[in-house]
DNA sequence: CAAGACTATATCGTGCGCGATAAAAAAGAT
DNA sequence: ATCTTTTTTATCGCGCACGATATAGTCTTG
């Protein structure tokens, strides 16, 4: 392949990713405006459903994401008084996330969304399947 | 599969297209940097490296993104001296992107990068094509 | 040709992402 | 014990993304 046809857009892997990560986003976007989410707060609350009282950082290396982005997203997130920031009393520097009954009580309004937005489009599940197992090894290779 | 396994972050489509697709941005972005240009930047010379004098809204077409971020990001790149932006003469409404001399030249420069970040991270070039094929297929059934 | 409909771009506001840096607490070193 | 290093969170600035809306040009229709 020559360099002229390595520059062309159909023949990068990265738009691609670009693009459906952006598509996927904004199929879930209107479903979990409705509980008032936007779509990296719903990542959040996947991971805190899973295992409450985390901190920051433990939050950010599952999220893959910082506290340049995760304080001001938590902090909206404790606004809407779906979590609660405490400093940990052994360790001064950790700030622990719990969930508040709220956030808590959002997981059974939203748990129908993952099957609802499968359905909805017409996406091949086993591809599905396929398309994430790979994912998962790029991801490995790259973090 | 329960509700519960559903919301699992592991069970999740959108966080690995998610995740993917941050790592390889930021992959890009050390490279990209050394030639001032971000990652949306250089997705838009892409398209105009194949094309010249495309609208904004051809651009938006190809890129998947519309004139809330194009504008800003095309003015960016004027004052970059990457293109010149023109209204259409025949249709008012348009504006007209050209390539500067400065725009063109760069894609000689950074004609190496898509190569280079194939070799150097351990991405097995079967996987990768066989990705981009199964994310072409999922933007094809949701743009 | 005037009024309304439509199209193309621009603007605005909000929320990410993230590099760079700061601040404070804890851990280690001498 | 003091000094240094490391860890953890927070702050700042900039550039996207994108819904909502505005503005201006074009087309359509009576």
């Amino acid at each position: 392949m020559q360099n002229d046809d390595l520059l062309r857009l159909e023949n990068q892997l990265c738009f691609p990713l670009y693009a459906a990560s952006r598509l996927v986003t904004r199929l879930y976007q209107p479903l979990l405006e409705a509980h008032g989410l936007t779509y990296p707060q719903y990542i959040v609350l996947l991971i805190l459903w899973e295992q409450d009282g985390l901190t920051v950082s433990d939050i950010g290396d599952k999220a893959m994401l910082s506290s340049n982005t995760l304080t001001p997203l938590l902090k909206r997130m404790q606004t809407a008084e779906l979590l609660e920031r405490a400093r940990s009393e052994f360790d001064e520097r950790k700030v622990i996330i719990k969930l508040t009954d709220k956030g808590q009580a959002l997981k059974s309004e939203v748990a129908c969304i993952p099957l609802q937005l499968l359905e909805n489009s017409r996406i091949d599940i086993e591809k599905a399947k396929q398309l994430k197992s790979l994912l998962d090894e790029l991801i490995g290779k790259l973090a």
